[in-house]
DNA sequence: GACAATCGTCGAACCGGTTCGCAGATCTGA
DNA sequence: TCAGATCTGCGAACCGGTTCGACGATTGTC
């Protein structure tokens, strides 16, 4: 293994001369910069990252804390983990990932070895065990999805609130008047799955505003539980013209289960989703949606999080909670109803 | 930060004593051992990862090298990378999740810098441009997927030859005698998706040996493409009774083409795709498939990997490839051909 | 009872970087 | 011409662990 002590002999200088030809931290002459890089060439010299992470307690990685839930849906997940590896290496950071179940466990391994320089958090849930110990770690973190208490992290989601009264508003504006509504399974909003219930609330109250009727269910998370619990929706509600889905596994049953039920969409149906168009494309999904944007909110966290991880200022600035504004990618999926 | 010297103090005795009494590689007295422990818990002390490895040039870390390339299902990638980073955890590794478009550089940046303890490689491709960096670097490497040269390396992989002969006999078994194989597009394999041809030829030689036409075509990678092509696959030979899938995206698209077309399974066609139990959950596939055993793979790699890691015996032993025998998952998608 | 082997602990060196303080050489200006 | 500032480079200390050799105390053996 080739050190800067080998680089520094073979240039002719000591090591800390060598150390500073190569960081430019201070004023070295153009003839022995050159020499030290000329060596550096012909040696093949690279950094120790633990040495270097021992001196200068940086470790230039940062810890993506992934957790992959029973009835969660995990090609979505990895949308958000790209995201966030691809960005940080653009900012000269490596990754690590930490899939352990017990989420909590691993955060503090990670941060108390000082292994990360920083932290990104996805799925995080209204009242997650991880935020304890992210708070009490010396890193900053960052999340994806917003939690019940957001003090002292950076937070970053959808605004499914919005995202909620845009589907409930655009289904009204083209005289729908009769709604169903299906959410994800029951068993993740107790989890403590926010994200479903902001949704909801939010197009409830949007659609009283709008005399609108809205059933809104919790739907299955898998085959083939979903597709007959849709088609009992369908028979239930028959007068309903519209259907709204926050659930990405009733979204992928869904056309075998219209197609088996002679229904096209948007004749006999108006349909929104809510999910990626990453997601849509993989699926082969017709249906317009209100985009998720899972890169993007990977990217934002990460962007952050390697800002307060820089300046000194940035430990320093207040802390932000961001939405992303939610864009309805129209698949032609919606239209006037039936009369 | 809390360092072994606090602990030693706390503890009344030496740098060295608290080590050893930790690490149990010399004998220390119970009683020393207790107080050190009890400092251990009071000061809340855990080992600074890069000091350690500066010192044991371990880092307990793994680096796994991920290529999302065009045309690529990714969906399928997730999970050889749940595969690989849970089995790291359970042998006390970390994983390290490299991302980069360029896969050489950035193998060499990891290696070089000695961030990691050992790679795998997924997605691995004839001529991987990645190997001779690999096998230039001091960490072994394992990996997932056959290259042309497999020297000095382990390898593991889908028998996929053996897969391409059982899905034509179990096809020829129930009487068919016209076959369809959409393998992935040609794309793939003219990057060097080698596992391509390697069903494929095999196929076609047992097709030939067992008196069955074959027509072995390249799929699309993407709707609605593949939807299309689908379609006018089953236009061009209308007297196929079976379909043999070695592509996802035309898996995942196919109920729908059939649907459209009022064919039922197996009744009008008989269906065999290759892709893994959790795949077909995801994507609600009702056919039957030679299970691809994603996490198997990874966690054989792993393994393999930290056996190579962990024993200087290990790092002299003979280089594996492992062929994963490939196991057919019935989900009553094929029947003998309508007379 | 003398001597060797074993046990338990300590001090010091080392891993490979970075950084601070210092000093010799060169330059500047009065 | 000389004091003071500037430019370059060096030596040493440090980051936080691990590990080797040494040494006093205990134990075992004949």
């Amino acid at each position: 293994m080739v050190t800067i002590g080998d680089v520094a002999r073979a240039a002719g200088v000591s090591r800390s001369t060598a150390s500073y030809a190569l960081s430019g931290k201070r004023a070295i002459s153009a003839e022995v910069r050159q020499r030290v890089n000329d060596a550096v060439l012909r040696l093949g010299y690279t950094p120790n990252a633990g040495a270097r992470a021992l001196a200068t307690s940086q470790t230039m990685v940062i810890g993506l804390l992934a957790q992959f839930l029973e009835d969660e849906f995990a090609p979505a997940m990895l949308e958000y983990m790209l995201g966030v590896s691809d960005t940080a290496r653009e900012l000269g950071y490596d990754t690590l990932l930490v899939t352990d179940s017990d989420g909590a466990k691993a955060l503090r391994r990670i941060t108390d070895s000082r292994m990360v320089d920083g932290l990104v958090l996805l799925n995080v849930a209204q009242d997650d065990v991880r935020l304890p110990v992210l708070r009490a770690a010396p890193q900053p973190g960052a999340l994806v999805g917003l939690p019940g208490d957001c003090s002292g992290l950076d937070v970053f989601d959808l605004d499914f609130e919005e995202a909620g009264r845009m589907m409930v508003d655009h289904m009204h504006r083209l005289g729908h008047r009769e709604l169903i509504l299906v959410s994800q399974p029951e068993h993740v909003v107790q989890r403590g799955g926010a994200y479903v219930w902001r949704l909801q609330d939010a197009a409830l109250q949007q659609a009283r505003l709008r005399g609108v009727t809205l059933h809104a269910v919790y739907g299955e998370s898998r085959q083939p539980a979903v597709g007959r619990s849709m088609n009992a929706l369908l028979d239930a509600y028959p007068s309903a013209t519209g259907l709204l889905l926050n659930n990405e596994a009733a979204a992928a049953a869904l056309p075998t289960v219209l197609h088996d039920r002679g229904l096209t969409v948007p004749h006999d149906l108006s349909v929104i989703g809510r999910y990626s168009d990453e997601f849509a494309r993989v699926f082969s999904l017709p249906y317009s949606s209100i985009e998720s944007a899972p890169d993007r909110l990977g990217r934002m966290a990460v962007r952050q999080l390697v800002r307060r991880i820089e300046s000194e200022a940035g430990r320093a600035e207040p802390y932000v909670v961001r939405f992303v504004a939610p864009e309805l990618v129209d698949r032609q999926s919606t239209a006037a109803p039936r009369t």
